[in-house]
DNA sequence: CATCTTTTGACGGGTACTCGACAAAAGTCG
DNA sequence: CGACTTTTGTCGAGTACCCGTCAAAAGATG
């Protein structure tokens, strides 16, 4: 029960290291890491990685973790699009494709895309099938994460408690890890910007309004698996906007997109969607600006409350709105260092997300690696390998 | 590394089983199971519990866990107010003691009494020293639990980094775990009335509001450790009241205690303090209560958006607003069942604490002997036995 | 080029752990 | 009351694991 310790250690270092040094973090004998080392060489987890400078002696080789060993598929599911890239254990893309693709079009439709890419994919990366190691996936709905099924997903027809896994393990016998949308890009924010962050709220602000959050270290998933669910939170400007969720002043009906475009229109400007708005941002067009950064006002009232509650280090914006460039996340600031707490703001940072429309499969693939080299599946992998 | 393994299964099923249950259940021969429990019944922590029916042999006997073996101390420490407990290992209190003591008067002199008390509720309670496990401290504001220290506490002059753990620790030489008094009063609920709830949130409202997360089974305090302070999120409902934090509207400046009572001052009613404004309601005022339920309506309010944040599936409230009878929690329940999504609420319970005033000891005793009888801690002590 | 230093892989011994067997203990059944 | 059944504790054997030792390898040093 010790040779994922070794390689534990390695990782959290994350950077080369000699058997020597290993022996003296561990505890454990030189022999007894060299036989663990051993096993992770054969394994392809572990790699020599040159020699050190030598001190008067034979020069010690430096191990390090080898992130070429095996490779996960991303997969991000969107209400019209998806992604799917393949990446290696360091969450490095290796090739990636993208499509426009309603999900309402089921699942058969759905995953029968997802296995012809992810062949496309592995055959790019130069990749045989078996160093395919695992497989994330993000559906746009509330998931059960423990079952790998949607449950009672608003935009999803035909999805309701679908067993994913299951028919994607027909054509790719590997682990497959379901998890909603907006999880795994605060996981892939985490893992690209923050990652030894343990307290990290992600924000996807485009057609709708949700979060995901990292609390402790983990994943909050809540009771049913809707936690994030912040867009159907009122926000404090007095509003009388319908939300299609039945109440009125939902965040959603105010900050998002749609609702963004339509107050626009209203205004007299044409402006068609989410994307078109964006383009206004860009352009520099005054009222869409505005517009924009009110809309980020009116999340940060939101997301005030959320710095009290749960005191994250670290609020990432991404989606849509966050690509409008500052205006956005300023208006956010704005609000959210005024209202909470200096105690829960000293330290807080407000950022934009760094990988845009990648968050998604960079998080999926975040996730299928992180359980490939998860402490269990390396104890089972060095068993298998001395059985 | 195994012995904790079969404490956590007797543990878990929480009824006496056989040796031969046991070794079923682990996978583990006969032999070693009997050994391991040899183990157990040495360290006090496994005793038998009769004998089973005979199945036309030798009836097996029954073993159990050992609520008796150790106990605890529990210690809350309020504003204006200290309590402590000695419990046994099951969390039941075996002696209790409460004094109005001021946190202000600083750690010298409070903690002279906790250990003061500490001594005579072990003599109360027939047990020596030597059978105390672990400590455990609840302190009135924020604490960063790994150091056991006080951080910028707002009403605690003199504990600002005051190293609690190692001024108790020179009396008592055992673990000490410090706490913030809320987080421990969410534990003390999640015992006593939901032991398997992963995400629970605890509210307590008396002089302040504030709330302890509880979320994928771990108390969560966020990245400074001032996660639950929901005491100044601003509440939907219009206001102008000032809070102390400086910002207007604050749920606290609106529905705490003192809130309250300064509104029905202003409407020519007498209510002195929070004390005061709880008596009237159980006397059945009609104006107090509705101020309490409004109060529960602006908490809700505000509840309304946590809930659709980390989807919890219980909801305690407690604190003085929580001992007026229903009328506090009607207000909640009025609000957070409008407001939040459905999906949210649909399996949500929003409950009144049962352990009342002594949620704070009871969480503080949980914490100690989550502590004493963590796997590491059973390894670490069979260890020293065999030795 | 020889010697010295340091690392590396292999080997053997010791320890701790786990398992199955066996005899004694404790009831049940006829 | 005796035979049978089932559990319990003890004991010896097998095994896996971990450590220290040692010769060989690889480079530094003079």
């Amino acid at each position: 029960m010790k040779t994922s310790d070794v390689f534990a250690l390695l990782q959290r270092e994350n950077k080369p290291m000699t058997r020597a040094q290993l022996a003296a973090s561990t505890g454990l004998a030189r022999s007894t890491v060299a036989a663990r080392v051993d096993v992770l060489m054969r394994l392809g987890l572990v790699t020599p990685y040159g020699d050190a400078r030598s001190t008067g002696g034979r020069p010690p080789s430096l191990l390090a973790v080898n992130p070429a060993a095996r490779v996960v598929l991303g997969v991000d599911l969107g209400a019209t699009h998806a992604r799917a890239a393949i990446a290696d254990l360091s969450g490095e893309l290796l090739a990636e494709e993208r499509a426009d693709l309603e999900i309402a079009e089921g699942p058969d439709v759905v995953l029968a895309w997802v296995e012809t890419v992810a062949h496309r994919l592995l055959e790019q990366a130069q990749r045989p099938i078996t160093d395919l190691a695992a497989i994330g996936v993000g559906l746009p709905g509330p998931v059960e994460h423990s079952t790998g099924r949607a449950i009672n997903p608003p935009i999803m027809p035909g999805w309701d408690r679908y067993d994913v896994p299951a028919h994607v393990q027909q054509a790719f016998p590997v682990p497959v890890l379901i998890d909603n949308d907006v999880n795994i890009m605060a996981l892939g924010e985490q893992h690209a910007q923050f990652p030894t962050a343990r307290d990290l709220v992600f924000i996807k602000a485009s057609t709708g309004i949700g979060a995901g959050i990292i609390a402790g270290g983990e994943l909050q998933r809540g009771a049913q698996g809707t936690a994030g669910d912040v867009g159907h939170i009122r926000v404090g400007r007095p509003s009388d906007a319908l939300c299609r969720c039945g109440n009125i002043g939902c965040l959603e009906a105010v900050a998002a997109g749609p609702a963004i475009a339509r107050a626009l229109q209203a205004a007299g400007k044409p402006v068609r969607d989410t994307a078109d708005l964006v383009r206004q941002v860009r352009a520099g067009d005054v009222d869409a600006i505005q517009a924009v950064r009110q809309a980020g006002r009116d999340l940060g009232d939101v997301l005030a409350m959320v710095v009290n509650f749960i005191n994250p280090s670290v609020v990432v914006v991404g989606g849509a709105l966050a690509s409008t460039g500052e205006h956005f996340v300023a208006g956010i600031r704005e609000v959210v260092y005024q209202r909470s707490l200096p105690l829960a703001t000293e330290h807080l940072r407000i950022v934009t997300s760094v990988t845009g429309e990648r968050s998604g499969v960079l998080g999926a693939a975040a996730m299928a690696i992180g359980h490939v080299l998860s402490p269990e599946a390396i104890e089972q992998a060095s068993l298998e390998l001395t059985s």
